[in-house]
DNA sequence: GTTGTGCCTGCCCGATCGGGCAGGTCGACC
DNA sequence: GGTCGACCTGCCCGATCGGGCAGGCACAAC
């Protein structure tokens, strides 16, 4: 679709029609306001959550879906699965993630989740739209501080190896943050102290850690707690 | 100034003018798509820095101030600076704080700033709306979750014990976050074990806590780290 | 049915922690 | 000059930690 286009002409032709998915309406008319000042861009449809993204993607038919994502709620996956549910059952559809905070392990993330595009919230108006015609056009579309935090993520020892605290784990794990002493944890979950033990060496190890105390900020910067 | 109002008239009697201080362009746009739907209200001025908000609130003569705080960039005390600085040069100005994370010791904070009104960026439009009309007559404004989160604040051990950690404590914190050990601490900072665990005794007793994991914890709920 | 995984338990031991005790220096403020 | 606070140091001791060792059961996957 990348064939010569005359600068200007009718009105239709090349026209990105866009879907917008944040919670937040002040942030959603923000966008439409933005958006829609650009004669080739359009505003089909507005989602404050995924349930609802899901329902009026079909009948609205965007190009691009600009995805809000929020993390620090803990809830950083629900953004997630959203982008991965679209991408893979629409797979043209192009996925813009817009977020606020930087995040190197977010951004890797997103790509995973088929997202083409990450910008940051304070990008200036014309960055924003410049992103969505890239997109738009199947190219990905990525700042250079998301491209720089690309890089730093990548070279950080994995995620995964942290992310994969079962579920007993994560347990153990708010309580040892709460200062319990083993024998705290075991009475609090009805296991022994030594069994108590056994998880918060297995939580030191997964986070490639030797202390609680460290256990406890590595955790909180990887939003487990 | 709260006589009778005709419910509507010419145009100009009874008019809001608000300015809006955010760092993000697509909100403040947002907030004035929004805004200007309203017959009474007009946005007179928009600032993206508190230099930016000092500098043209002179020339603006704004009656209520939107302000976007942000936390979780640790540095929330910018706009709460803010807001103690328009507030007391200009106490005729209602501040309405708007934010996106409901954290109890940051709505005291920004009512101890000065801040007569704080509602989260979900709200609704017409919320919004009515927050502003209250600021605006004087009034204070509080969502309902903003409320209830101040009493949670108020109920909580006094947030400013636990900030007044001397430099030497803070310095201590961030090593003791690391899973360094007393003995490790004193060889960093050129200073004796004892001395490491000297202080490291005062960090707990201050932030009310008695294991090292859970003063991770709390410092990190604090923003201390 | 074997393999794997999550979860559970006991024991041992040296290192570390947390809370006491005692003391000292230095600069600031009154 | 005295007093206060921040900072520093040493010693003691019981509790706790972290890392090994050994094993157990239940359930799902291949």
């Amino acid at each position: 679709m990348t064939t010569l286009t005359p600068p200007q002409h009718g009105n239709d032709v090349e026209t990105v029609r866009i879907m917008l998915v944040d919670d937040h309406a002040i942030v959603r008319q923000g966008l439409r306001s933005i958006l829609e000042r650009e004669r080739d861009l359009i505003v089909v449809a507005e989602a404050s959550t995924p349930d609802e993204a899901l329902t009026v993607i079909g009948r609205s038919a965007p190009h691009i879906v600009l995805l809000d994502l929020k993390l620090s709620t803990a809830s950083d996956t629900e953004g997630l699965d959203l982008c991965a549910e679209l991408t893979s059952s629409h797979p043209a559809i192009g996925v813009l993630v817009l977020t606020t905070f930087l995040d190197e392990q977010l951004v890797l993330k997103a790509i995973r989740a088929g997202a083409r595009g990450y910008v940051l919230k304070d990008v200036d108006t014309s960055g924003l739209v410049r992103a969505i015609r890239d997109v738009s056009r199947g190219e990905s579309a990525f700042d250079a501080r998301s491209a720089a935090a690309m890089v730093r993520g990548l070279n950080a020892p994995d995620p995964e190896e942290s992310q994969q605290l079962t579920a007993r784990e994560r347990e153990v794990l708010r309580l040892l943050a709460r200062g319990l002493s083993n024998r705290d944890i075991g009475v609090k979950l009805y296991i022994s102290e030594t069994t108590a033990k056994f998880h918060v060496g297995n939580i030191l190890r997964k986070l490639g850690v030797s202390r609680r105390a460290e256990a406890v900020y590595e955790a909180t910067k990887l939003g487990l707690i």
